[in-house]
DNA sequence: GATGAATGAGGATTCATTCAT
DNA sequence: TATGAATGAATCCTCATTCAT
């Protein structure tokens, strides 16, 4: 955790740390990400950066976190209802995914890159790991529970689906709707074109639920 | 490209330097594989690594350019017959990919690695990751044409989806069968449980199958 | 020597300071003795402890003064008549400073090291190494003129001798009585095996009696 | 170990970086002594310091070693008859001890230092004090088995005067009779000044014998 | 009087690459 | 062709001290 210099530091000066930092870690793994020239851009000495974290981890780890929170913070925003159809809540689950895989690429590819390499081994990551995997084998209980999903269907093998499309549907998403840092707008938001986005997700949906469904069968 | 020194070595010294180059790229990402540790564990010198290779970079394309030649060979051994149904397909495919990552697991660790990373944003990534999108999506035209995939789906979605379950196909089966370095046999190959993993693709295929044939809807 | 803004401090504020500052330097040596970490266990600010004192070899300075103050006092607290054989004094002199060193571990341990290392290479040091020489050199032709130490014995050779036994003595007692900070008791104090410390000195200075009296020979 | 690269190096250049670092670990304890500045004076890059050894520690190993193996072939060279009497063999032990000192002044305050500060607290330096005190002791049972010293002193104990003394007389006879590095003579030695040193040692062991002796109990 | 952010030099260590032998 | 010593910039991190608030 960041010491409390950080957080004694003007908003300004630390939104700006911030940025600059996650910029850093966005382009480079854990390792290759650099403190030098963090501080360099930021404009402070070395040192401060020293006053305000414990270490390179100590910041690696905010900028998770900092990724976790404002991921689930927009999720929250607009929660459906959890009455509603297994497929119809992961359609609104994805496209609010990628929606903020659109809005904070940057936080996103960090914690993405958390995931697939393992930068840093420990029960941190792991427990990242295993929450996701909970979250969707919950849900196809659930689905199957409620009698969206076909219940012969392999509940492990159901949540991996969900999980690989999950992961790999922002990366997709970026490459076809054309969001990078050089199409950022006005307020430092990507443009995002949901009407696009929805048509594919709704495809997406429709080939795993006529997939798992029992209506289909 | 190696220089001609490399390809002039003994059949012994080259192999073995490659065995040690793939081992410390598999465990560590390119920026922080370390040339030293290689020629060190290899038992050359530093001036005949240059000799060689003309640096790191070249190495490490030639590692992935191994890794894909051998998935090639790998795949086109025996060959299925390409006027099968396309999920039938499909599951030679995902079944013999996946047992080359069971096979191949530091090999596959790098070429994984080099497409989620970026480590070399380069045209070379580039292509290779286009190569496997036409791939798909040219299978995916076939099997709409063949009446395989209801023609109503987008082919570039059905393609990502194909492309996505390929991609964290070998992870997942990985952590379910177990596979890793503390489990080779005595050829040096992971004991891979056909059954076992032809049981999951086919709940997979099926899943698929089910939510983009024809016969279904 | 600290400012007047230290000893203004309330009695609770400096003790808590000093405690842990020896504590600091009796764990690490001039160089790494570190402020930073005195000021965080102190819970002061740093800019406050340069209220304090002027530099770190300010407070270094004062601890070692506390030091030579503290053993003054102690050794003053019950004086034995100097009017005594000179062994029976050093017998009661070397009692006492073992005694204040078990119950001073760490104020002794910073002098000792202060001695043994040169961190301070300046006429400070010089001179308490003097002054000890001095009265070493003192009570060695005190002991000559009253007829307990054989006039042909050097007086320089006999005042090293006791000034080596006496510096030696305290990290040989701990090694044998087994004191440590472990070993405290409620007060703070290191319970101090009177009898059997007492046993030791008898032998050593037995020895040097015998070795250097006039009635021995 | 130093690294083969080490000792691959020419003579001169190996000696000079050996002379300079021996210097900077006799003017500074284990944790301020700088590779930096060692390698500024050496006038060589700081990454040839690391093909030479493996860490500061490796470096500082080897003085210690080089100290250690230096004295050992210093005692050697002349070793005296095992079976004379124990005063007269301590009579020359010490000379060739203190000798050494005056030879080598700073390889043996780099000796000196390690066992007084415990700068590298693990089992090597226990291991070095745990043979001293054995040495002294195996010394004193000798001697009272062949008569030279009072069966009825403590063994401890008289190892402890005799360890002191010997611990101690290096530092005493420097001061006493002024060997520093500005009286180096031409040969890189201080001149020792053998007869004034003999008299000291004279005067230590008499008194030393007397108070331990048996025949003048 | 108290605070604590800012500083920047300095610490040890690793690295890919070059080049003279 | 093979060698391995030399290089120096880069890494993260610690430190005593200053000074504006």
């Amino acid at each position: 955790m960041p010491k409390q210099s950080f957080f004694n530091l003007s908003a300004e000066k630390r939104e700006n740390l911030i940025e600059i930092a996650i910029q850093e870690f966005a382009d480079n793994d854990y390792q290759n990400a650099s403190i030098s020239r963090i501080v360099t851009q930021a404009g402070i000495a070395k040192g401060s950066f020293y006053q305000y974290f414990e270490n390179k981890e100590d910041l690696y780890r905010y900028l998770l976190d900092l990724g976790t929170q404002q991921k689930a913070q927009f999720l929250n925003s607009e929660p459906p209802d959890p009455e509603m159809n297994i497929f119809t809540y992961l359609r609104w689950l994805i496209q609010a995914g990628v929606h903020f895989e659109f809005s904070n690429p940057k936080l996103s590819q960090i914690g993405y890159r958390a995931v697939k390499n393992g930068s840093l081994p420990d029960e941190y990551m792991e427990q990242a790991v295993a929450n996701t995997k909970t979250f969707f084998t919950q849900l196809v209980t659930q689905g199957k529970a409620g009698g969206d999903i076909d219940s012969t269907i392999d509940a492990d093998v159901a949540s991996f689906i969900f999980s690989a499309i999950f992961t790999e549907l922002g990366g997709y998403m970026m490459d076809r709707l054309g969001s990078d840092d050089t199409l950022l707008n006005g307020d430092g938001r990507t443009p995002f074109d949901s009407a696009a986005a929805e048509a594919i997700f709704e495809q997406v949906l429709r080939i795993l639920q006529s997939g798992m469904g029992v209506e289909k069968r």
